[in-house]
DNA sequence: TTGTAAGCGTTATCAG
DNA sequence: CTGATAACGCTTACAA
C-alpha cells in the first residue's frame, strides 16, 4: 500500500493517464461517465495528486505567498487570517512571512517566494520600502500600504478619518487634536488629510457653526501605543480652554495610550475629553470605557487581495487603487465635550 | 535571459549537472575548488533551484506548516511569527493554516498540508479535537494544547501559575481568586493545577502564616475577555471581608476582562484587588494599570518545534512533553492586600 | 473524446 | 571525485 499515482488510478479505471489528469483539472472535453468513474477510483483509492509534480509541469504551485512587516500587530494577522479563508475556498495555500519592517528582510523574503513559484504575493511592504523594486513577472497586489506605481487595495483611509472627525464634530467639538502617523507613511498621510478634510469642510459651513476654534492640533507619532502615549500627552499639556476636547488618533493603538496618558493626567474619558481611534482591532472593544474607532473592513481588502491575484477580479490600474469603506464603531469614549 | 537551470550552470562551469547537484546540497564529496567554481557560475547566473523539481525527486519540500485554531489570538500569532523566523534561519518556509477551532476544519487543513508533502507540521489542536487522528509518517509536534500519545511541546503552564499565585501569597494575600479555563481544555486543567499547587503548598507551611482563608474561590470561563469579565463579576459578588483580595486570571484576556469587571463595581485595582494574568502577551502592558502576568517563553517553544520537526533536535518522547519555564512580569496590578 | 509520449528541472544510482 | 543517465509524477501537445 505504498503512494498511489495517477497511472495506478488509470489502470483500475481503464482509461489513459492523460484523461486521469484532465478530470483532475476539470478539463472540459471528458464524458460525464468517464469522470464519474475516475473519481470513484480517486476517492476509492484514496489518490491525492503530487503538488511538486504538478507543479513542476504546469508552472501552477497554487500557493500565494504573503509578506507583512509584522504578524503581531492585531491588523495584519487579521489580514492573514481572512487572506489564509479567502485562499483556502479556491484551493490554494498561503506562505507567510515577516519583514519585521525592515527592507533587506523584506527583500530576502520576496526573493525566497519568487524561487517558489508562488502565484502570487500579498505584500504589506515595510517603511522603509522605497529602496526596493519588485520582480516583474510575477503578480504583485499591494495592500494596506499602498505604493505609487504598483496596484493596490485597501481600506479607504482618507475618508474613514473624516468620517470620525465628523462623528466628533457632530457631537459638538471644536478643538479637535489629531495623532498622526510616521510622516513618511502612505496610510498616514491619506488618514491626515482626512482630518484635514473634515476640518476644513467644517469651517466651510454657511452658518459657522461648526467653525473651528484654533489653529489645528497635530502631534506625529509612530502608530504604536507608547508614542500615543507621549502624543497624547503634547497636546494634553496645556491650558483646559485652549486643549482640545477630543482627539483622533491615526491607530487604535495610539488612542489606547492616549486614553493612558489622559487618565495620567487625571482628564475623565469622555467626561473632559473624547477619543477616537483608527482600525477597529479587537482590542479596541476590550478597554475601559470601550474604544470607539473607525473600522477597516479588513476581510474585504483581504478577499479582494487573493480574487485579484486569481484572476478572479480584475486587478486595479497602477496608480488607481480599490478602497473599501470604512465604518464608524461607536463605543464608550466619545461623548459632547463639556463647556469650558 | 530565460530561467536559468542547472545545466547552464554546468555547461559554464565545465562539469556535470550531477555535480552541480552536489554542490547545492553540500554533498561533502566535491573538491574545494570544483565547488568554488561551480558557487562562482550560480552567483554569476543568478541561478535559483526550482524548488518543486527538487522536492519531487528529493521528496523535501522544505516547507513546513502550523495549524492553528485562530491566528487573531496574540498567543498564536507571535508563536507563528518565531516559527517563521525559525524556519526561515534553516531555509524553510512556513504554511499556515487556521482551523477557527473546528475540528473538520482542522482535519480538513491537515489533510491538504499532508499532501502538499510538507516536511512536518506544527500543531495547536483545537479544542474539539479528540476525534481526529493524525496521519502517521509525517513528523507532526503539538504545541502548546498537548495531546496525550502525541509529542508535545509547551511552556510549563502548571508551574508558571504556581510562581504567579505564590507571587500573590509573597504579597500577603490569603483570599486568591482563581479563574479557570474551559474545562476540557488540557492547558486549562494544568493551569488550574498550578493554582492548587500553590495554595496546597502555602497550606503546609509549618507556622501556618500563609494559611489560606476559606475554601478556593474557582471560577470555571473561556479564555476570552467577555468570559473572564463575567467570572470577575461572580468572583466580586460577595460581601467585601469574603470576596477575594486578588484574582489569578488563566489568561491576560481574562485578567483584562476581570479588571473591567472590578471597576464596573468600584473596586480599585490594585488597591483593593490584586489580579495576574496569565501569557504575556503584547497588550498586556497597554492597560492602565499596567497587567501583572505570567508570560510564557514562546519563542523557545516555536524554536524548539521547528528544531524537532527539521532533526535539529531529538523528538520528545511520547507523553512526555518539552517544557519551558515561565516568568512573571511584575506590572502594577499587583499590591499588598488592604486589611478587613 | 481519448490515448500516446515527450518532457518539466532535479536528484540519485551507477560506473569510471 | 565526477560523469552519464534513469527516474520522480504529472501535464500537454499531437495523434487517433
Amino acid at each position: 500500500m505504498s503512494k498511489v499515482g495517477i497511472r495506478d488510478v488509470a489502470k483500475l479505471a481503464g482509461v489513459s493517464t492523460g484523461t486521469v489528469s484532465r478530470v483532475l483539472n476539470d478539463h472540459p472535453s471528458v464524458t460525464k461517465d468517464v469522470r464519474a468513474r475516475v473519481e470513484g477510483i480517486i476517492k476509492e483509492l484514496g489518490y491525492l495528486p503530487d503538488p511538486s509534480a504538478r507543479s513542476m509541469r504546469s508552472k501552477v504551485s497554487r500557493l500565494i505567498g504573503i509578506v507583512i512587516p509584522d504578524l503581531t500587530n492585531p491588523f495584519f494577522s487579521e489580514l492573514v487570517q481572512s487572506a489564509e479563508q479567502a485562499a483556502a475556498n479556491h484551493g490554494y495555500n498561503i506562505i507567510v512571512m515577516t519583514s519585521l519592517d525592515h527592507a533587506a528582510k523584506e527583500a530576502d523574503r520576496i526573493k525566497q517566494l519568487t524561487s517558489r513559484k508562488v502565484d502570487g504575493i500579498i505584500l504589506v511592504p515595510s517603511n522603509d520600502f522605497h529602496t526596493l523594486k519588485l520582480p516583474k513577472g510575477l503578480p504583485i497586489v499591494v495592500v494596506d500600504r499602498l505604493m505609487p506605481g504598483y496596484s493596490g487595495i485597501a481600506a479607504d483611509h482618507r475618508n474613514g478619518v473624516r468620517l470620525g472627525v465628523e462623528h466628533l464634530l457632530k457631537l459638538g467639538h471644536r478643538r479637535i487634536g489629531f495623532i498622526s502617523g510616521p510622516g513618511h507613511s502612505v496610510p498616514a498621510n491619506d488618514r491626515l488629510r482626512g482630518y484635514l478634510d473634515a476640518i476644513e469642510h467644517a469651517g466651510e459651513q454657511a452658518d459657522g457653526s461648526a467653525k473651528m476654534a484654533g489653529p489645528p492640533l497635530i502631534a506625529e507619532a509612530a502608530f504604536d501605543y507608547e508614542s500615543g502615549r507621549s502624543a497624547g500627552n503634547y497636546l494634553l499639556a496645556r491650558a483646559r480652554n485652549e486643549r482640545p476636547t477630543a482627539i483622533f488618533a491615526s491607530s487604535d493603538q495610539q488612542a489606547i495610550g492616549c486614553m493612558r496618558a489622559a487618565h495620567d493626567l487625571g482628564i475623565p474619558v469622555p467626561a473632559a475629553l473624547s477619543i477616537v481611534g483608527f482600525d477597529g482591532i479587537p482590542l479596541a472593544s476590550m478597554t475601559t470605557p470601550r474604544l470607539t474607532t473607525v473600522k477597516q473592513p479588513i476581510q474585504d481588502v483581504a478577499a479582494a487581495a487573493v480574487a485579484v491575484l486569481l484572476n478572479k477580479q480584475t486587478a486595479p490600474e497602477l496608480d488607481d487603487p480599490i478602497l473599501f469603506a470604512c465604518e464608524v464603531l461607536e463605543g464608550e469614549t466619545t461623548a459632547p465635550p463639556q463647556p469650558d
